[in-house]
DNA sequence: TTAGGATTTG
């Protein structure tokens, strides 16, 4: 990467007052009674003609002229605008050689050629130096200086006020780009805009001084490293860094050396814009600014940093959560904090939760009762799921502030196992005085993308489970632990072979991913990749509807729809004269409680000699969900109906029309038109009718959903990162998406699955490899046009699960 | 000014 990427200051902009949304490289300001009508950029250093040589670095600096001489705007042979100018050094009138040629390429030609008139004053930054092959013949520069959009380049033409006119001043008077500087061309003493991925950071601290503090390391794709420390007096103007891996973009901030290297620091102006580090995740800056500049170019950068970062960088894959915490480590916890407490001058209590289980007793911290702070009912119902984290010293201050009900994530907890006569042993939560490796409390806000994730696994979490939890036996306990071990010894075999294979196309060659994400789309390619992350976290997120019909999917509707729905059908009596056909027989009862609600249940007939019930379908009328519930336990269909006047018809379909064991089919309410319950009686006249619920919608007029597992997969290669989608029934887990949500031992498989696929809290070298075939898809919408990558003909080798 | 990465020992 070269050492300019942008160019230009935020000085100027910010003087002119204007907005930088329609930021443009080339700009026309004015020079009043002989001073220029705003100042230079500061981090911007004048450098004169005679200085200029091969191997000279322009970062920072700006060569300042007369134009001498323009020539017209012409086009090369690709067809590019190219302009060239002849720059005078005034301040160097005495050189014999005080002239340079510029060449301006593409828009920027253009732009120029437009307004630059002979006379004028030039800044040029952002330029590349080459060596001139005319210097001979013109007796100019033996350097030339190249410019174009691309590069980054900024010229700003200092016009006297009658040579321009207003709407052209008007029209190019814009903020110009700002110089990037990598990393690895830092500078002592000067002040730079520079971009990085957080590689190592310390939440905002109160310092010992009158700020608070962060401390921030950064590497970029120049492989140097820059350690920062920032203050603030004003927390919210430190850079809202929540994980190793975001992206930072600071502007003017102070390059001094400290201890032989380079050490950035806040200086005056300083101003940070953060993102979300994960490949495909929205680029939404995080900033306390009110104004900033951000456009299509910093998002592009942007997208490149991650791509850089997934396959160059040895981030941790997923956070740890309650349920994985090991004893004797420290690990970073994202958690809501529903209790706090004074414990002592030095120390400080948090009740934290995750919705997780710890698997191991833990430390309860005894504080007086008036001193805990929180909701005393949710403390009581959580209390199994909560643990207590005590924090010391100087986190006490920054603890004592919070907000019962925040999100944190607590930076490098230490969980220490001691063994006590009482309870044999237990695990104790500790958040240490420091704030080495990066020990501290962050808060996040609830845009966070973990947040929303949590909040949304916290809500599905029942009390009931908590109770639950409480009576696993240690038989369960210990199965928990012995598939640590296992998984342990999974990852060994794993690190060598693949932990998926192809169930076709062996006899084809991999691909690099950089390659893939390079060639034009549709296409098939084999891949060999590392599963560096992948959503949705909450396996049960993964599971959707899917109407192959018209491709739509949704969501599986919650129990509490249904119930609403037969709520809402057993207000309508069912009708006698419909009891009772050539193909059912009916019973009816009313329920001895106050609300009197009428039962009925219409056995469908195979024939004249009654089969098992295990063989039999039936429908209700009135039931509630869990009488639905008990049905299903014992016959083999159940459709839910509701009378009309002449026929029983289906509910709704946000309701399931079919219950059949632990499944719930529902149909697609676009593609189906449902027929008289009467169609039904062409199965049951069938010698032994099976009862299969393809057969049972197709003569219903329903268009089945099917259940599907979608999942997006990061994949990293070293090469390149690209997401690919996992649309997938049963092949690649080997478990059937429709039995997933009602069988824990199935979604214990999946998960133990994905653990071994993408082990939580490892580096990348430390994930096991994925052999995928995936193909390459257009998506168009209004707006965007867009290539995306499915997983398919691949499956989870067989002893990985 | 403060901290300047590189785990507490409660």
């Amino acid at each position: 990467m070269g050492a300019v990427r942008g160019a230009g200051g935020s000085g100027v902009g910010g003087g002119c007052g204007r907005t930088d949304k329609a930021a443009m490289p080339v700009r026309v300001l004015k020079i009043i009674e002989g001073k220029f009508e705003t100042p230079l950029p500061s981090h911007l250093q004048k450098e004169g003609l005679k200085h200029l040589q091969e191997g000279f670095d322009p970062t920072n600096k700006y060569i300042q002229g007369l134009v001498i001489l323009s020539y017209p705007l012409t086009k090369l042979g690709d067809g590019t605008d190219f302009f060239k100018v002849v720059l005078q050094d005034l301040d160097d009138f005495c050189s014999r050689i005080n002239s340079i040629n510029i060449l301006i390429y593409g828009k920027m030609a253009e732009d120029c050629a437009k307004v630059m008139r002979n006379g004028d004053t030039l800044v040029v930054a952002g330029f590349k130096l080459a060596k001139s092959p005319t210097a001979r013949e013109d007796g100019r520069h033996n350097c030339q200086l190249e410019m174009s959009e691309e590069a980054g380049s900024v010229i700003y033409i200092y016009t006297k006020p009658k040579t321009t006119s207003a709407s052209e001043t008007a029209s190019m008077s814009v903020a110009p780009k700002y110089v990037y500087t990598p990393l690895d061309h830092l500078k002592d003493g000067t002040i730079v805009n520079l971009y990085g991925i957080v590689k190592f950071f310390k939440p905002p601290y109160v310092s010992k001084g009158t700020d608070y503090c962060s401390v921030v390391t950064l590497v970029d794709p120049s492989n140097a490293k820059l350690t920062c420390t920032l203050f603030n007096g004003n927390l919210n103007s430190l850079p809202k860094i929540y994980k190793v891996g975001d992206i930072v973009r600071f502007h003017r901030i102070k390059i001094r050396e400290y201890n032989g290297q380079m050490q950035g620091v806040t200086s005056a102006g300083f101003a940070s814009l953060t993102f979300d580090g994960t490949v495909g995740a929205p680029v939404v800056p995080r900033t306390s600014s009110k104004v900033f500049t951000f456009m299509d170019e910093e998002q592009k950068i942007i997208e490149e940093l991650r791509v850089w970062a997934a396959s160059n960088l040895s981030i941790c894959g997923p956070a740890a959560k309650l349920s994985g915490v090991q004893p004797m480590l420290f690990f970073d916890l994202t958690c809501q904090l529903i209790g706090k407490a004074k414990v002592d001058g030095s120390s400080f209590l948090l009740k934290v939760w995750d919705g997780t289980k710890c698997p191991y007793p833990t430390w309860k911290v005894p504080v007086e009762a008036r001193e805990l702070e929180g909701e005393k009912l949710l403390l009581h119902q959580l209390r199994n799921l909560t643990v207590d984290i005590l924090v010391y010293d100087n986190h006490v201050q920054l603890a004592k502030s919070l907000k019962i009900g925040s999100f944190l994530r607590i930076y490098s907890i230490h969980t220490k196992q001691v063994s006590s006569d009482k309870d044999g042993s237990h695990i104790e939560f500790h958040l240490h005085g420091g704030t080495c490796y990066g020990r501290g409390i962050g808060v996040l806000p609830e845009s966070n993308p973990d947040v929303k994730e949590l909040k949304d696994f916290l809500e599905s979490v029942e009390l009931a489970d908590s109770q639950s939890m409480e009576s696993m036996s240690s038989v369960e306990l210990d199965s928990t632990f012995n598939n640590i071990t296992d998984l342990e010894l999974h990852l060994q075999r794993c690190q060598e072979l693949s932990v998926t294979v192809l169930t076709d196309h062996q006899d084809l060659s991999n691909t690099e991913l950089k390659t893939i994400l390079n060639s034009t789309a549709p296409q098939q390619f084999r891949i060999r990749a590392k599963l560096r992350t992948y959503k949705p976290q909450k396996l049960h997120q993964s599971i959707k509807l899917h109407c192959s019909k018209c491709n739509s999917l949704t969501e599986v509707p919650d129990g509490d729809d249904f119930d609403c729905i037969l709520q809402g059908s057993a207000m309508t009596s069912p009708n006698p004269e419909l009891h009772n056909t050539s193909w059912y027989d009916s019973v009816m009862w009313t329920t001895q409680d106050q609300k009197q609600r009428k039962i009925a249940i219409h056995f469908v007939k195979p024939d004249e000699m009654l089969k098992e019930p295990e063989d039999t379908l039936l429908m209700i009328e009135g039931g509630t969900l869990k009488e639905l519930w008990r049905l299903t336990k014992r016959f083999k269909c159940v459709i839910p109906v509701r009378s009309t006047e002449d026929d029983l018809e289906l509910l709704d379909l946000s309701a399931p029309f079919l219950l059949q064991g632990n499944t719930k089919y529902y149909g697609c309410k676009q593609c189906s038109t449902p027929k008289p319950i009467q169609h039904l009686s062409s199965i049951a006249a069938e010698e032994q009718p099976s009862w299969e619920p393809t057969e049972i919608a197709q003569v219903l007029g329903i268009e089945l959903l099917q259940y599907v597992f979608i999942m997006k997969f990061t994949l990293v290669d070293g090469t390149g990162a690209l997401n690919a989608y996992l649309f997938d029934y049963e092949k690649f887990f080997q478990i059937p998406a429709s039995e997933i949500l009602t069988n824990s031992f199935l979604q214990q498989k999946m998960q133990m699955t994905m653990n071994t696929l993408c082990p939580p809290g490892r580096k990348l070298d430390d994930l096991p490899w994925l052999e995928c075939f995936i193909k390459s898809y257009h998506v168009r919408d209004e707006m965007k046009h867009r290539v995306c990558y499915q997983i398919f003909d691949t499956t989870v080798a067989e002893d990985v699960v």
